[in-house]
DNA sequence: CTGAAAGCGCTAACAG
DNA sequence: CTGTTAGCGCTTTCAG
């Protein structure tokens, strides 16, 4: 249960006041440089390590961000978690991740956790669009970047980072309408998220470009998760008129549409074309192999933790969005 | 850039002395009822929170545990995140999850992280058995449990939760030489790893109790992630005598290893029989439906999170190393 | 260039 | 039952 030493320890054993040990450890004003040696050697000797609570105490900030993830099982989130490890550990912060699980009262807690904490800065990306609560944070003058998703009252104060998600879906439609698949079903996720809002909006905007009338019941709005994806497409084969494409806007509930296929025997791109959204490592080992929309995801990351960097949008800099491309990845599902 | 209001701002609206307001707050000692009213009521007019760093500062502890991951972007490691959680959560605990990427130097910045922001608790897989260093920690008195995998020097003062690697690796050749297949080859990890060299003897003892002469050069070290299981399975598909079934010790290997098939046109299980480690949520999505060894997954965070509730262990109490058992799940990959 | 002193916000003795 | 007091370990004026 060893005590912990203390600034005091060094500065007694280098012979100096704890305001020198002080200044050599973090690099401020200037101390001569014998005693800066001396006071070296004490940390070396004592294995002295500054109580980073005392530290945050008294400069009441934290060098430690936290980035709330939607969806601690969904890749494309934690493959973003590097780009954003990699910025900020290059400026000198720690990274702590937090898994709100697309749940509106563990994203909240974890909130709280940032403003207990003192955190410096808060990467989120929310689980919804109008009931994610920023303010306090703002308030507190905590700077905020959304990731991947977007907030509806605070365009202003709030800088954020997404992929172009109505692109995508376009992309993703264009595809299988191009391929010669008459009628495109969609699988969207929950209507309060962003992403899923965009992905359905761009599906339609694919429908209409290409002079397809729009069927009302071939859109499905699930919940991002693998059971989500294939009720919403086991639903889609019941119909009368069953589609004969879908487009399933995230990797989970696309694995559980290609389930859904597979337990009614609908083979893949013969009786149905499908395009996922987000690019997995295993894409192209699906029985048939899978046509996706890839994101940068390392970029998205990277991309919001500069923003964090830059400090929050005011007066003078207003709030940026950064809009990264998708693209389309063509393999064997949206060909027939 | 709000001033956070502070105890004593609650304190002077109650009309109370701080000691009184923290004693609310924390449930400690006994309040009469209704100066406690007043406190609440001010906490709530003045929307206070109670400052973490101040409070762990105070405390010499913080109520945060740090789940140290070896690699985030391996699902079985997100998956077992959720059952810390849980645990921690009931029992008033934050988590903080940081992703050490098989990477000596990432862990050992984590650990200097958890000592430096005085964590009460640290759930570790280490990167390596024998170069991972807790010591520090133990020696500042916080608790230590690792996960999935165990360390070498320190059996006295650690818990840790593993699952059954050698028996794992047992089932799945067993169920290869079962299934006729005469050669069984064996993708591992890297061996500072436990879970690598289990995975290895487990494979190694399931040949000799099925009479089979091991063949060495079937025997390939990789790294855990998917280019390592590509190479190595790339190689040996190019043996003059390749082997006729393979077993791969992980899951981002096996989509390596699976990819490279692929592209030798090596069909599954035809050409050549396969059993993965860990069950995916695609696992049943292959091109042949994968044969895979199941970790409870949720189970090792929880009981992990739970070793760390139970505080380290002493000379009356012995450390404890939880073992869980995996299962097999047969599908097509293992069956020609 | 260096040291003394004050205080960040909270909790835990200790009195009353 | 409640208030006063004294720090936790650090950084940062302010003197010297």
């Amino acid at each position: 249960m060893g005590q912990a030493v203390t600034i005091q320890d060094v500065a007694k054993l280098a012979g100096v006041s704890p305001a020198t040990v002080s200044r050599v450890i973090n690099g401020n004003g200037v101390v001569a440089r014998h005693l800066a040696d001396r006071v070296r050697a004490a940390v070396d000797t004592l294995d002295y390590r500054p109580n980073a609570v005392a530290r945050s105490l008294r400069r009441k900030s934290a060098a430690v961000w936290q980035l709330i993830i939607s969806d601690i099982e969904n890749p494309f989130f934690t493959s973003m978690v590097r780009g954003v490890e990699d910025v900020a550990h290059a400026a000198g912060c720690s990274v702590v991740l937090c898994n709100a699980d697309e749940d509106l009262g563990k994203e909240r807690r974890y909130i709280e956790v940032a403003l207990a904490e003192r955190m410096s800065g808060v990467i989120l990306s929310p689980a919804s669009e109008e009931e994610s609560e920023v303010e306090p944070l703002l308030r507190r003058g905590i700077p905020v970047v959304t990731v991947d998703r977007t907030l509806a009252e605070r365009p202003a104060t709030v800088h954020s980072v997404v992929t172009d998600n109505h692109r995508g879906a376009q992309l993703a439609t264009a595809e299988l309408l191009g391929a010669g698949y008459k009628s495109v079903a969609c699988i969207t996720g929950p209507l309060r998220v962003t992403t899923a809002q965009g992905r359905l909006a761009g599906y339609r905007s694919a429908l209409a470009s290409a002079g397809v009338r729009p069927r009302p019941e071939l859109v499905r709005v699930a919940d991002y998760k693998e059971t989500g994806g294939r009720d919403a497409m086991l639903s889609l084969l019941e119909l009368a008129d069953p589609p004969e494409a879908v487009f399933v806007a995230n990797n989970r509930m696309t694995i559980g549409a290609l389930a859904a296929a597979r337990q009614r025997s609908v083979s893949i791109p013969g009786d149905l074309g499908l395009v996922g959204f987000d690019d997995m490592t295993w894409s192209a080992l699906t029985c048939c192999p899978l046509t996706t929309i890839a994101q940068p995801t390392y970029d998205v990351g990277a991309s919001a933790a500069r923003l964090l960097l830059e400090g929050p949008p005011g007066p003078s800099r207003p709030a940026k969005t950064v809009v990264l491309q998708p693209t389309l990845v063509v393999r064997g599902s949206s060909r027939r």
